[in-house]
DNA sequence: CGCACCACAATTTTT
DNA sequence: TTGTGGTGCG
């Protein structure tokens, strides 16, 4: 037995053993590793090791329990235990025995690994987790509930949901489902959908939802304020949410939706899932909306040990619905929590830094936090004003060139765009230089139509009441079953409160249908024996089957174009899905499984971060990435910030929250561009520079572009964020310089982009069909990369310093030097009436002979 | 019923 | 500029 001033020395002592498990974390970092008890709000800044901190938590969690942060001494301890445990947290373990006494005198009730709830937001993060987790508690791991808000949702529903009324074999509608829904629900109620958009209404239904407003009380609210214009809305919800009911499905809100009213109309559940969870985590806080913060609460509401992790200053979706006031008033919601900030990062430099802290410092609704890095001061952030956008796009292309001269891999540049709509130019700007690059973002995998017709397939054998799928296959291919016919069925479907494939199963009965029903019987003979097939098969050889009975690879074969080409390729890759679900599904394969998995799985992996490409994408998706090297493109007023957030003060710091998680993305490098003229839309329009550019001190910041090579600079001129100037209005001083620029072609951007325009310089850096790369490494779809070698590669040594060339579009040139770099090599070439210019061999060889 | 052509609009994105 | 959705014709 201990006195009560050695008890207070071994809870110490304890701590510090502990601690010694995690000595290379800092100290801010072991403190949120080893607080484990009650509410824990963790500011995590950019690059601050957020996800190492919640990875040892866990493993703190699952060793040593409460350990490190309770008061408890257990009797059995004697003065020698204190004694060693003092000595342990100077020296550690000096053998294996010495380290299995530290741990069982340090352990009190270590966690079980199913009575930990780690959430985060997409499947990737919560992939990483798990893997990182069992790499470092072995197969443990497997069993800890690692996962999205939503595959939890489904869960815990799949289990439970019969007792709100639906079928525990629901199906989930996705955006693109819900809206085709709601289109129809606007049509039978005669809405206009000019002046009510779906994409609106959906919004406001899922405003509604995140409110826990179910349909008919929505209605019955917005009937007593009396607006037209909602209650119309309202009405619309209450169709869409019983055509749902009716065909069995749940959307994304729902999911949720329906797991908090479970939770909380159901004691036992309650119970069951709060004694269950000791431990709960979320990741991404910030990002979280009201239903979601319901959830995480209820689910931690018996031992709240509710740890959320979260960045205030990197909370960019609110447009979807989250609300940063989750992460402002934690503390407010929960007292007795206890708050740590990591503020090192161990990413940028300094001016990097420097350069984030003093964008972020001008937004008002903060928690307050500076980065600091123990990093050297590195390079001044460039800023390069280009004259229009395709200057901007080769102004990039040339420094990332010069990055691979100097070493640097084509994989450690990233350009980061406000809109989708502006990758065009860069895309462009890379294939003339022979730049492999790779988009990331716009449709995915799971979105394009004929692999949402496959897996509609499957859905309906899966659950014939599903119309909406149903209705979307049922003449894909084409069998002479046309819309008129379908919306008969509908009709009598709705009339005899049927689902649809059953109206159409015995269309004979129905004479509005008698025209069509030997069409339609064929149809469900089809269904038929491909429902017997999918109890009789595999899932892999059944979904082979599917695709040639159903006609629609014939269909995709006979057309042989590019396009459909692709299209059968991306058919055929869901089988890797497929064979991934098969051999994750382990026991009980099924159907509704793999169902269930896409469904949820949109995302499932980024960018394989293997292949030397450079990467572009939107800034919203690059959160969460790290590069080397990174390029913020388009700084200007009404592009960056958008025009819709000038004069909006909240979406206002939302986009300088965008900006600031742009920038603090790079690690060594950051350029941030803008153009003094620029095409988007069709439309040309001058734009000032952004007013975050400004908002960066002179002293981190070089300057560089055209108009700077004049004296009065465009820069000073930037509005402060108190200016209303919104930007927009003529630039006389850039249309100037902009002929003083045509006049000098051979700049080292100058005139080269028109030279190239009209030549087919390069490979297809897209995926035919829907006009955008689409980035997945575990289905890799065809020519992901923007560049693939063809597929006579040249020889590395075809063209040799001195040699003299012919390039179709640069005309007669000599190769001033060859430089390797990788499978490929970088050519510069002075052209006699280009200049010079440097190009990728691979693609230039394509266009350009010796002489 | 299917296909071609024209008008129109257009942040950001995960589940 | 690009993609999508609606309409009209064969």
């Amino acid at each position: 037995m201990l006195d009560h001033e050695q008890e207070l020395q071994f809870v110490q002592a304890r701590r510090a053993a502990i601690a010694r498990d995690f000595i290379r974390l800092n100290p801010q970092q072991q403190q949120a590793v080893l607080t484990t008890e009650g509410p824990l709000l963790l500011l995590a800044g950019a690059g601050s090791g957020k996800t190492t901190v919640l990875i040892h938590r866990v493993a703190n969690l699952m060793r040593y329990g409460r350990g490190s942060d309770c008061p408890e001494v257990p009797e059995w301890v004697t003065a020698d235990d204190l004694a060693f445990l003092q000595r342990y947290g100077q020296r550690g373990a000096a053998n294996e025995e010495e380290r299995e006494r530290q741990v069982r005198l340090c352990q009190v009730e270590p966690a079980a690994p199913w009575s930990i709830l780690a959430i985060t937001f997409t499947n990737k993060a919560a992939g990483e987790l798990k893997e990182r987790l069992e790499k470092m508690l072995g197969p443990a791991a497997n069993d800890i509930w690692a996962a999205t808000f939503h595959s939890a949702c489904v869960r815990i529903l799949r289990r439970d949901i019969e007792k709100l009324g639906f079928s525990s074999s629901f199906t989930i509608y996705d955006t693109d489902d819900s809206l085709r829904v709601i289109k129809e629900c606007m049509k039978e109620l005669g809405t206009d959908d000019k002046q009510f958009p779906p994409r609106s209404v959906l919004g406001y239904i899922s405003r509604a939802k995140d409110a826990m407003l179910l349909a008919p009380d929505y209605l019955a609210q917005q009937e007593k304020a009396g607006d037209f214009r909602l209650i119309k809305i309202a009405k619309i919800y209450c169709e869409y949410q019983r055509r749902l009911w009716e065909a069995s499905a749940l959307d994304f809100d729902d999911i949720i939706l329906h797991t908090v009213r479970l939770l909380q109309q159901f004691e036992d559940v309650r119970t069951y899932y709060q004694r269950k969870f000791r431990y709960v985590l979320i990741d991404e806080y910030q990002d979280t909306n009201n239903l979601q913060y319901l959830l995480a609460s209820t689910l931690a509401g018996g031992y709240e040990n509710f740890c959320v992790v979260g960045d205030d200053d990197q909370s960019i979706y609110r447009f979807r619905g989250a609300t940063i006031e989750n992460i402002l008033s934690f503390e407010k919601q929960y007292p007795a929590c206890r708050t740590i900030r990591l503020e090192e990062n161990y990413r940028s430099t300094k001016s990097i830094l420097e350069a984030s802290n003093a964008v972020i410092r001008n937004n008002q609704g903060r928690k307050g936090k500076e980065l600091w890095t123990k990093a050297g001061a590195g390079d001044k952030v460039t800023l390069y004003t280009a004259m229009n956008e395709n200057d901007e796009a080769q102004y990039v292309a040339n420094q990332i060139l010069d990055g691979v001269t100097k070493g640097r891999h084509f994989k450690d540049h990233a350009i980061l765009y406000r809109m989708n709509a502006q990758s065009n130019q860069m895309e462009n700007a890379c294939k003339r230089s022979g730049i492999p690059y790779r988009i990331i973002g716009g449709t995915r995998y799971f979105e394009r139509a004929e692999v949402k017709d496959m897996v509609a397939y499957l859905a309906v054998l899966n659950n014939p009441e599903d119309d909406l799928r149903l209705a979307r296959i049922i003449n894909n291919p084409p069998r002479g079953i046309g819309a008129k016919t379908v919306e008969t069925a509908q009709q009598i479907a709705l009339r005899e409160g049927a689902s649809l494939y059953s109206v159409i199963d015995n269309a004979r009965m129905y004479p509005e249908l008698e025209r069509s029903a030997a069409k339609l019987a064929a149809f469900t003979n089809l269904m038929g024996e491909l429902a017997v097939l999918a109890g009789q098969l595999p899932l892999d050889q059944f979904y082979e089957e599917l695709i040639q009975r159903t006609g629609y690879a014939v269909m995709l074969e006979a057309k042989n174009t590019v396009e459909d080409r692709t299209r059968l390729e991306n058919v055929r890759e869901l089988l890797t899905s497929i064979h991934g679900y098969l051999e994750n599904a382990g026991d009980q394969p099924s159907l509704a499984g793999f169902l269930d998995e896409i469904a949820l799985y949109t995302d499932m992996d980024s960018h394989d971060p293997n292949q030397d490409c450079v990467v572009m994408m939107t800034m919203h998706s690059a959160k969460g990435l790290e590069f080397p090297v990174v390029f913020v493109v388009g700084t200007e007023e009404g592009i960056f910030p958008g025009i819709r957030a000038i004069g909006e003060t909240d979406e206002m710091e939302e986009e300088r929250r965008l900006c600031y998680v742009a920038m603090t993305r790079a690690k060594e490098k950051l350029y941030m561009t803008c153009a003094g003229q620029r095409m988007l839309f069709g439309r040309t329009s001058s734009n000032r520079p952004s007013r975050f550019v400004g908002e960066i001190p002179e002293e981190l910041v070089e300057k560089k572009g055209r108009s700077f090579l004049s004296q009065d600079s465009d820069w000073s001129g930037i509005p402060s964020r108190e200016s209303g100037y919104n930007g927009y209005g003529d630039r006389p001083s850039y249309g100037q310089r902009r002929s003083e620029f045509d006049q000098r072609p051979q700049s080292s951007y100058g005139g080269f982009t028109r030279a190239m325009s009209g030549s087919a310089a390069g490979g297809t850096g897209r995926t035919a069909g829907t006009g955008r790369t689409v980035e997945r490494s575990r289905m890799p779809l065809p020519k992901t990369g923007g560049m693939g070698s063809p597929a006579a590669a040249p020889s590395l040594t075809a063209f040799q310093k001195g040699d003299m060339v012919q390039h179709k579009a640069f005309g007669k040139g000599m190769v001033l030097s060859v430089q390797k770099m990788g499978g490929d090599a970088l050519l510069e070439i002075a052209f006699d009436n280009v200049g010079t210019k440097r190009l990728m061999l691979k693609s230039a060889a394509a266009h350009m002979q010796k002489v």
